[in-house]
RNA sequence: GGCGCCAUCGUCUAGUGGUUAGGACACCAGGUUUUCAUCCUGGGAACAGGGGUUCGAUUCCCCUUGGCGCUACCA
């Protein structure tokens, strides 16, 4: 049996998308699973839409959901970029040399021939093929050029292609791990370019030379490639090379059941660390998007997910990119983490708020913070929006929030006058949220008080807010201080 | 236009030739709670349509419909 060898083959273009981490997830999941290797190569075969920072984004992304490669473009110890293994280079726009040597082998073989037109000859063809209502594809007309002619052309340089003569005859049939058997007719199939005018390989090439020369057993990708596989099958066979398994899977969809693309709203991996996911959440997530545990288990930790992972259980239909459910699984892992972890993580969101740093070097104050935060926040930066009141020098409110229902202003000022004088009374040492909830709730019941007449203005008091945590756990955080300043401005506030 | 893929609640999905078609998210109602959130309880919500095969199809087959993908010297 073959060690097994998957890999994630993005291209700089842009930002790694969420698509792309799905695919890079199983293709980790099924080489932990079965004891492979994960690789990541660089498709950079597309000049013209190399994008600056791209492969870094890439790198970083896989890295960030702690699925990083085994071997190939990986991050060195000193956090930089580097290609690791004996199967390289592993960037593609470095093996140039050896695309040429393959181009060259199926060009002599008769499988592949130099094409001569011109752009402006193959746009007006494919208009008049779609105008007639025609199937679009190359006409081929430089298959039949003599030996001479080519020559000639060559040697005058004249820009060309090498095209894939693909045989006109015959079906391409293999047995797909998602879809089971698939097949194409070869007579429909494209003469499909290979190498490209700038000396650069096209995808359909490279793909296949790069994933037979480095060993590849598995191939992941979106749905959106089914219908180019046929060309790689039978380029497999001019080449004499095994044929790896192929597995397509099913796309990731918007709202409106459309392959998700950048064009509609926040899609790469980049989009969702920034705004505070989770990397756990975010491979939970989008491990249960064409795949399930065929149990009602819905959090998973990587290890689970490698443990869980089998392809019988991966399905076929598109799968929707469904926020909520994200917002969901983020919200469970904040609360599975421990807080001086969660702390951790949340902590650039903090500084980059612009709160006074010095404050978050209290390891105490902070990590209440956070336990407050978290209770009522999807995403970390919810946890630093929802948890600003809490560093505020001074609380803006409107002085009727402190009002609690059909109470008054003037119960208000009395019940805080009142709790007030009483706090001040505990020592630092009954200082905790269940010392003072206890003390406070056993004061309210002494006096014979309603409950939400003293605890609503306190609360208020406290936080400046309608909706927030309990005034408890907000006195333990702030400390005695900083809430008895507090619950002094609110009365201050309360002139009738 | 051609070729291909797909089809269970709004969404992610489980499931079977005979089930009250299960779970989760979201939603609604009730309870707990000073507020919000949490938590607990309950509720509505699906087998696209038509033909077969069969004693019986959501399940197997075919067609239709719908959705999507590909159809570049992009990946």
């Amino acid at each position: 049996m073959k060690k097994v060898r998957t890999r994630i083959p993005p291209s700089p273009t842009g930002m790694f998308h969420v698509g792309s981490l799905r695919t890079a997830l199983f293709d980790y999941l099924f080489a932990k699973k079965t004891g492979g290797d994960f690789l990541l190569r660089i498709e950079d075969t597309d000049r013209e839409r190399l994008v600056a920072g791209a492969t870094e984004n890439i790198v970083e992304s896989l890295y960030w959901a702690h699925i990083p490669p085994d071997e190939g473009v990986m991050l060195s110890d000193k956090n930089e970029i580097v290609q690791s293994g004996d199967v390289g280079p592993y960037i593609q726009s470095e093996r140039l040399d050896i695309y040429k040597i393959y181009s060259e082998q199926l060009l002599e073989q008769g499988d592949a021939y130099y094409c001569f037109c011109t752009k402006e000859r193959l746009d007006d063809l494919r208009k008049m093929q779609e105008l007639n209502k025609q199937p679009t594809g190359y006409d081929g007309q430089c298959k039949t050029l003599s030996k001479e002619v080519v020559k000639e052309k060559r040697d005058a340089g004249t820009s060309h292609v090498v095209r894939l003569n693909m045989p006109d005859e015959g079906v391409t049939t293999w047995n797909d791990m998602v879809r089971g058997e698939v097949s194409f007719e070869n007579k429909l199939i494209d003469d499909q370019v290979l190498m490209k005018a700038d000396g650069f390989p096209t995808y359909h090439l490279a793909v296949i030379v790069d994933d037979h020369l480095m060993n590849i057993t598995h191939i992941f990708r979106g749905e959106e490639w089914l219908s180019s596989t046929p060309k790689h099958i039978v380029l497999y066979h001019m080449f004499g090379w095994d044929i790896p398994e192929y597995a397509h899977l099913s796309l990731l969809v918007n709202e409106k059941k459309q392959k998700l693309s950048k064009r509609h709203g926040d899609v790469s991996v980049f989009d969702f660390t920034k705004k505070g996911y989770l990397p756990e959440a975010m491979v939970n997530f989008v491990a249960f998007l064409g795949w399930n545990p065929g149990t009602d288990q819905e959090i998973f930790t990587l290890e689970e997910l490698v443990a869980a992972f089998d392809f019988k259980n991966v399905h076929k239909s598109p799968a929707v990119f469904n926020y909520e459910k994200l917002d969901w699984y983020n919200k469970e892992w904040m609360k599975k983490l421990p807080v001086e972890e969660l702390a951790v993580r949340v902590k650039p969101f903090f500084v980059d708020s612009g709160v006074d740093a010095g404050r978050l070097e209290d390891q105490t104050f902070f990590e209440g913070v956070v336990r407050l935060g978290r209770e009522r926040a999807n995403t970390l930066q919810d946890i630093v929006s929802n948890t600003q009141f809490l560093f505020a020098d001074t609380l803006e409110y409107e002085t009727e929030l402190l009002k609690w229902k059909k109470s008054d202003l003037k119960s208000a000022k009395e019940k805080l006058t009142q709790i007030s004088e009483f706090l001040s009374t505990m020592s630092d040492g009954e200082w905790s949220e269940e010392g003072v909830e206890h003390s406070v709730l056993a004061w309210i019941k002494n006096k014979d008080y309603g409950v939400g007449d003293v605890l609503w203005p306190t609360r208020v008091a406290l936080s400046g807010q309608q909706f927030s945590p309990g005034p408890f756990e907000i006195m333990s955080v702030l400390g005695k201080e900083k809430s008895l300043a507090r619950i002094g401005e609110g009365i201050a506030r309360i002139t009738t």
